[in-house]
DNA sequence: GAAATTAGTGTACTTTTGACACCACCTTAT
DNA sequence: ATAAGGTGGTGTCAAAAGTACACTAATTTC
């Protein structure tokens, strides 16, 4: 079979090249609210005058041999330190035009060797307990830390928009599938796993309705402990064992 | 701000060209069974041997300047000459060995200016009535047409599991949101209604309970008419109009 | 020991789900 | 004309799930 130009009768082999990156939109629950992990683009050490670089969900680059799930997870452990968390694949962003602020276009210049490549992004997302993942920053991540949901500033490319939709997402997979667990410490009370709904659902829930469906939930069983070091009365803590 | 080199600091800023795709995985019911839309990847009247070329989902290369839902509508067109159809992103794939098969490395040659590159795909998958789109093949598609989802043969690239996928994660939503109605004609009896769903959630429903479901329903009327041509009693005619 | 704060518990009502069986209407064959 | 085959069309009851609602208990701080 051979190379015969087609290009005539094939209208669309065109050629056209992109950069392929993976964007990890982390969510972390503190028991209290609900946070995303950001990096600040920059080299770590590097001091940059806060308004000249921007905050960003940690994403980089596909490797040429990489599948895209090693990938998410190599990049998300490369720049936060954050190692074999649950990732799920949700969505894949390509607008032409995903890249057209001044200061994003300077920091490709600084970091891609292709800083004109269009470059499509997939984004995961990802659930962590806060208090058993610390992120430290490295690689071209100069920080790496929890901020609230509201209080998350305006980001690097489209990635305010990336985090809008994988919480969307988040949502949505909450109602059907453990991933919820993901997002408690290994050790918590019902209060703060009914704050965790309330939050990511963005709507309150009766606290005894709220038992009844626990009592009634696999998997979430009683341990013989309770919270310490607060200032009312201590809650019975749960833990979550996967059911068979 | 300088093009720093500093691929020796930043680990991952390693150089990967990829080329990006889009594949179309077309649903279609024909009040009896659900049907996937399949081209035959060849040009318009050429005549390979059956067991030279492969069958696949309709899909081609994303433009350098596309956005990808415009991208997936495009190509979608132009293979099969379906228009303005409901399409939804819905995973994306970038296995590094996507391609193996000889006959698809093969095809690669022919008709893509960069054959040995990596290609990653965005899944889109659709809905649509037979009995109202009617496909015709055009540019690479030497044919277009709809097959049983039973019947699928072996497709090119990891295209059986893109459908797969695409037809999983139907299933998910169709539970959830209006995509359905997308799949029947404008006029449709509640028994096709019916056997559309047991067919996408494959399992069998009580009738009593689905109609009972259904008057519950927005946007489903009935109209004065009824079936006619069938062998038995003429069912009433429905169709929908989506709810304000 | 009073005040503040969260933990923890049960009941009655409504809504939803699921199991279940028969007659009606149309076509075709005799 | 009538019988047979095939799909259309209908209601009831019981079980499960969802929803609204208010008070006491345990702990800390002052």
């Amino acid at each position: 079979m051979q190379n015969v130009a087609l290009n005539k009768t094939v209208p669309n082999a065109s050629a056209a090249t992109f950069d392929l990156s993976v964007d990890n939109v982390v969510f972390g629950f503190d028991g209290e609210k609900l946070q995303v992990l950001l990096i600040r683009q920059g080299l770590p050490g590097e001091d940059m005058e806060s308004d000249r670089f921007h905050m960003a969900v940690p994403g980089d680059l596909v490797l040429p041999e990489e599948d895209l799930d090693e990938a998410a997870d190599r990049i998300l452990s490369t720049l936060t330190s954050l190692k074999g968390i649950y990732l799920k694949q949700f969505q894949a962003f390509g607008a032409p035009d995903r890249v057209f602020d001044e200061k994003d276009k300077e920091w490709l210049t600084r970091f891609r060797p292709n800083p004109d490549r269009r470059v499509v992004t997939i984004g995961y997302y990802s659930l962590v307990s806060i208090s058993e993942y610390r992120p430290k920053p490295s690689s071209f991540a100069s920080r790496a830390e929890w901020c609230p949901l509201e209080d998350v500033p305006r980001l690097a490319f489209d990635h305010n928009a990336i985090i809008e939709s994988g919480l969307q997402r988040l949502r949505e997979d909450v109602l059907q599938r453990n991933i919820i667990f993901e997002l408690l410490p290994q050790k918590f009370t019902l209060g703060q796993f009914q704050r965790l709904h309330e939050i990511i659902l963005g709507k309150s829930l009766d606290k005894r309705n709220f038992r009844k469906n626990v009592k009634r939930m696999e998997g979430v069983v009683p341990l013989d402990e309770k919270q310490e070091g607060v200032l009312h009365k201590p809650a019975q803590l749960y833990t979550y064992r996967k059911p068979d």
